[in-house]
DNA sequence: ATCCTTTATTTTGAATTTCAAAATAATTAT
DNA sequence: ATAATTATTTTGAAATTCAAAATAAAGGAT
């Protein structure tokens, strides 16, 4: 079945950047047009943040893998939007915390349910035991991009 | 199981990052240093492009899903880096026609290699019944963003 | 045959995203 | 107190992207 192995590849490769155009498009329909996905992406990692402590500008940047000074442009932006806000820690006057606003808050949770339905349609789709090798097999896609022993 | 679902939504967002990332850096061990992954899609689209006669400026364009002047720049670039050719069409001499030049084809080719071996890594973590699971569950995550009747 | 419309691409102007490296500010250690 | 470290922002530069205007060529209508 080598088309087996093409359609794995193409979904890999192709499907993937359209989830993201549709998530964006998605976003735009729900009243978010002036979102970008990195955009929403920065205030999921700040909501996420904020909810275990770890909300400094650093933590941010290092859970989306940006550098320092890239995330502080992002931040710039989206506070002028008003989805998130900087406060300065009172104990250490160095850092500073990112929280998101109302707003900020809203997004994400409408951003948490695109992502609901998606799995809805994933396990809809499959027996639970299909589900389960489903996500084996996801977790060797993970293994191959961790154990970079590869090329 | 909510950890599953958890699990599947992860590798959903999370993970295509890593992959994009993982890709460039492998890319720049193979000694493309100089070419991001959006150029090598580019590169890409061209010599799928090129196989078919599918190669204009607009065609290319369409399958990247960018506007054509988004291209235009593109193509500047990778000219001047030597990876592709433009070729006015004789026919019809609005038509420029992109070409990869055999530096080109040689990182298309690199490229191509690295996901055989991603598919590779799946392929030998599932057993032929578990292939075909797999195979099923892309394909009802690609039904919900080809069918966009949510949110 | 000439003018108008359509089509294909490029150019222009602007915004976003990104990084590396320098600058700034605050804390900690010597 | 001074030096070293740490956290963030600023700066400068390159990529990436789009919408809309400009250019160029083809095709059709009168």
């Amino acid at each position: 079945m080598p088309e087996k192995r093409e359609f794995m590849n193409r979904f890999l490769v192709e499907i993937f950047n359209d989830i993201l155009r549709t998530e964006e498009k998605c976003l735009a329909e729900c009243g978010y047009g002036n979102l970008s996905i990195r955009e929403l992406h920065v205030i999921e990692a700040v909501c996420l943040g904020t909810a275990n402590g770890h909300n400094t500008v650093g933590d941010i940047a290092a859970l989306l893998g940006v550098v320092p000074g890239t995330l502080t442009t992002a931040v710039n932006i989206l506070e002028k939007k008003n989805y998130l806000i900087r406060e300065k820690d009172t104990a250490d006057k160095r850092i500073v915390r990112i929280f998101p606003t109302p707003e900020g808050m809203k997004a994400n949770a409408d951003h948490s349910n695109f992502h609901a339905q998606m799995i809805d349609t994933i396990q809809e789709a499959l027996t639970l035991d299909e589900q389960i090798v489903f996500v084996k097999a996801l977790g060797s896609v993970a293994d191959f991009f961790n154990n970079k022993k590869h090329l």
